[in-house]
DNA sequence: GGACATGACGTTACTTTATAACATCGTGCC
DNA sequence: GGCACGATGTTATAAAGTAACGTCATGTCC
């Protein structure tokens, strides 16, 4: 993700989906999923549970429990608002929610931005793979590290 | 991985080739390393660090500190030896050390066995992927949640 | 052989990440 | 209002991973 965008408009444009999509689904996007799914969209890199649980000590100063978060996580991440990014054990927000896709991650080691994509070709070579060995894909994970095309360029 | 398969061999075959890796590379396959590759080999299914430092002091009556058996894996993953699955904070033998490859995982909800393949088609398309972005590749992570053949054929 | 460097291992304490069990609150429905 | 159900609060605990420092083993140089 360019460090040159105006993110305040992604925030806004994530929430906005958000409850788009909870009131179509009938699911409950309370105050407080609502501003832990803001807080995941702080930036582009995925955060820790315990960074967003800070977050709200500081900011809202309200002094959280760990599973306050995790819960409002885990519903955020059921609704397709918010993927887990295993290899780091933190969030970030999907990029594109509504769209069924089952999240692939391009994880800069430089910037710590994990960009979202969902490429068909990714897809159907795993769903192949799997296939020819009698595999039934049921939740496939995908996420590369490396550096991302400004890392590349603007060395540390 | 079938269950009715000679696993024995398995570990086996796994020690003698990582003996003749180390070898030839002047890395040192200490005792301990050795040991906790075998107990990393106790299964097709990957294991966390925790439950082998309890193999360790269970089967060996050494009761080793948690540092020990992570700087075991260190060792074991940097030579190629091991995979660590992210999804599940879990460590599995390698199918193929000495072929250079990234680790492409088919990871069973029933038996919870973890399959290697090493698809090209995965990891071209990833390639593909990625570079078209000017995303520059350096590890790549594909671990495929689902259902194996046989447990797809005796559900429990 | 002895001094030395290097890497492996031991020990203790601690941090980070995640969950269990149970109580309370809030909202909507009848 | 009374009830049901899901969301949140509270406390405690489990699981996974690391820091700091000391000691021991192995090999090298002289
Ligand atoms: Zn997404
Ligand atoms: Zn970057
Ligand atoms: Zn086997
Ligand atoms: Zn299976």
């Amino acid at each position: 993700m360019s460090a040159l965008h105006d993110h305040t408009h992604c925030i806004a444009d994530a929430l906005t989906r958000a409850e788009a999509l909870c009131a179509e689904r009938g699911a409950r996007l309370t105050a407080l999923r609502r501003r832990v799914l803001e807080l995941v969209w702080s930036s582009h890199r995925p955060r820790g549970a315990y960074a967003i649980l800070e977050d709200l000590s500081q900011q809202d100063g309200k002094a959280a429990a760990p599973l306050t978060v995790y819960r409002a996580l885990e519903f955020l991440v059921e609704q397709g608002l918010v993927h887990r990014i295993e290899s780091l054990n933190a969030y970030v927000g999907c990029a594109d929610p509504g769209a069924v896709h089952s999240g692939q991650f391009l994880v800069c080691e430089g910037c710590g931005d994990a960009a979202e994509i969902d490429d068909p070709r990714v897809g159907t070579a795993i769903d192949a793979a799997a296939a020819e060995r009698g595999f039934r894909v049921q939740r496939p994970t995908v996420e590369v590290r490396g550096l991302c095309k400004s890392c590349q360029e603007n060395p540390r």
